[in-house]
DNA sequence: ATATAATATGACGTTAACGTCATGTTTGCA
DNA sequence: TGCAAACATGACGTTAACGTCATATTATAT
């Protein structure tokens, strides 16, 4: 299916109408075409784009950090953005992303101990 | 230095005090001991509390969440809590933060490929 | 042709995690 | 002892990322 309208494409992103119009009204997602009537047109690339952000936003990055690389995902950006800034922000996120890493690989190894204390605490009194 | 007010332990922690009151008010921080007059005092432990607060966000968690595991870190937990609704508790957070390391890496690699390409772009157009 | 469903737009509401006064009391130093 | 600096408490403000009506117009199934 290429060519829907709002009401397809949030089922199949996942999303509600009000998240893709708040997208829209940040310039996150480009308002989809409209007919003579008043309506949006959307395609596959829409929902792909979505699923991208959602993906993003687990990553921890806010909407406004994802505006600036999404375009990177999904535009030829050998025409659009000035190259320099563009690979600024890249190694920006890249150590931003490092950084993230190294937290979470250091909470999983707390959380790894915890449990295993506690299970050795739980196998050592299994006498209910 | 053990025994501090307000001041030190904001400066220490690097952190307002605004947020020291939040976090009391929200039972994520035990409220500092209390004179005859009104006000709080705290320790070392404080300090450590706080920036273990401060690493938990980092990794992502919401203060609410925060408030769920800060016990482990800080208490003789073999006493207070409920043992295997802490033992399920970390056992969610183990599986959230394996999703997080996964698409965490996924973004890192995605990173990496659109700096070489930026960088093989630039290379190649050296010709300013 | 018409009733029902889908869409557009605007406005106000909500939650988390604090920021920012305002005002009153307490401390510490010259 | 006086007075600026530190602390306590309360109330209102703020930002992000939407949720939730309300109302009007367009599309669609019978």
């Amino acid at each position: 299916m290429n060519r829907m309208r709002i009401g397809d494409l949030t089922e199949r992103a996942g999303v509600t109408q009000r998240t893709v119009r708040y997208y829209e009204s940040i310039g996150l997602l480009p308002s989809g075409e409209r007919e003579g009537n008043g309506h949006h047109y959307y395609t596959e690339e829409t929902v792909a784009r979505l699923q991208k952000i959602d993906q993003l936003k687990k990553v921890g990055l806010s909407l406004e950090e994802i505006r600036d690389v999404i375009e990177l995902y999904f535009t030829d950006t050998s025409e659009v953005l000035p190259k320099r800034k563009v690979l600024g922000i890249l190694y920006r996120h890249l150590a931003d992303t490092d950084q993230k890493l190294e937290a979470l690989g250091q909470f999983r190894s707390d959380l790894q101990s915890n449990i295993e204390r506690f299970e050795r605490w739980l196998e050592a009194n299994e006498r209910d």
